[in-house]
DNA sequence: CTAGATGTTAAGGT
DNA sequence: CACCTTAACATCTA
């Protein structure tokens, strides 16, 4: 799930639950997933401390501890949370468990460990850091012409590097190319203005809308790739078999007769 | 049993 | 040198 949109929700949903408690525990089931910070530095650094706010970007998901103390959240492939009373309601997979002083709990869940969790001090020189791009929503027109305009290789490659632009994954690149009816293996370097244009906002629309859908796939547009994506998935523009390709690592969906290359 | 799944990154290549 | 591509990571399911 987690992609820019996905985290985006996981924030609502930490804003709505679990900020201005105090953190009594800090229960690490799993370390496998803690970088940079031990269990026990983790612990110590929250305890008796309340989550006061949140800031995303991208796909990372910081919460503010304290002036000078951000938890970084990062959800791997099958990381989110989930807030409750009861330990026996603790998910499968949880890995950290935050507990509150009301006795209520924030999980960590995440089967397959790609996600990560992280204490800061400053939340801009981790991005700096790890060169992270702009947030795909937060990036206007000309940086986005400007930066990608630098680029060579396929576009979905391009659109999937967190150091170009951060926030679109997998699921979200087919959807932006799909709108824009471009091949994802269309050569970057050969977009013009026009086509930069076209994709910038259709990153913007998709980013936007997939929000407002609160991330569902069942609450999106069946007009969108989303909802077809898969083996026998059929374009919903022209009734056509969907085709596949690895591209960029990643295994990419798209209709060969409505996208292609330009 | 094998392949592949919403992500990132170290290592190798251009 | 800057940038691109690939393999590997841990786990579960089709």
């Amino acid at each position: 799930m987690p992609e820019l949109p996905d985290v985006e929700m996981f924030k609502r949903y930490l804003d709505a639950t679990s900020l201005h408690q105090r953190i009594d525990d800090v229960d690490v089931r799993n370390a496998y997933i803690l970088k940079n910070v031990t269990a026990r530095e983790l612990a110590r650094g929250l305890k008796g401390r309340r989550f006061e706010s949140t800031r995303r970007h991208g796909k990372h998901l910081f919460v503010r501890a304290d002036r000078k103390l951000w938890l970084r959240l990062h959800f791997g492939m099958t990381g989110s949370l989930e807030y409750f009373k009861d330990d026996r309601q603790a998910p499968r997979h949880t890995r950290v468990l935050f507990v509150f002083a009301n006795n209520h709990r924030l999980a960590f869940d995440d089967q397959r460990q790609f996600g990560q969790i992280g204490l800061l001090e400053d939340v801009d020189e981790f991005l700096k850091k790890r060169a992270l791009g702009a947030d795909a929503l937060d990036i206007d027109l000309e940086e986005f012409k400007k930066i990608l305009g630098k680029r060579r290789g396929a576009v979905k490659s391009i659109l999937l590097n967190q150091r170009v632009i951060t926030g679109i994954g997998n699921i979200y690149a087919d959807e932006i190319l799909f709108r824009v009816r471009m091949h994802p293996a269309t050569e970057t370097s050969r977009l013009g203005d026009k086509a930069l244009t076209k994709l910038f906002r259709a990153t913007h629309y998709i980013m936007e809308k997939a929000i407002t859908a609160k991330a569902d796939a069942d609450r999106m547009p069946k007009s969108w790739l989303l909802p077809h994506r898969g083996k026998d998935g059929k374009c919903p523009r022209c009734g056509r078999k969907l085709s596949s390709a690895r591209i960029g690592g990643r295994t990419a969906w798209f209709c060969a007769h409505c996208q292609k290359k330009m």
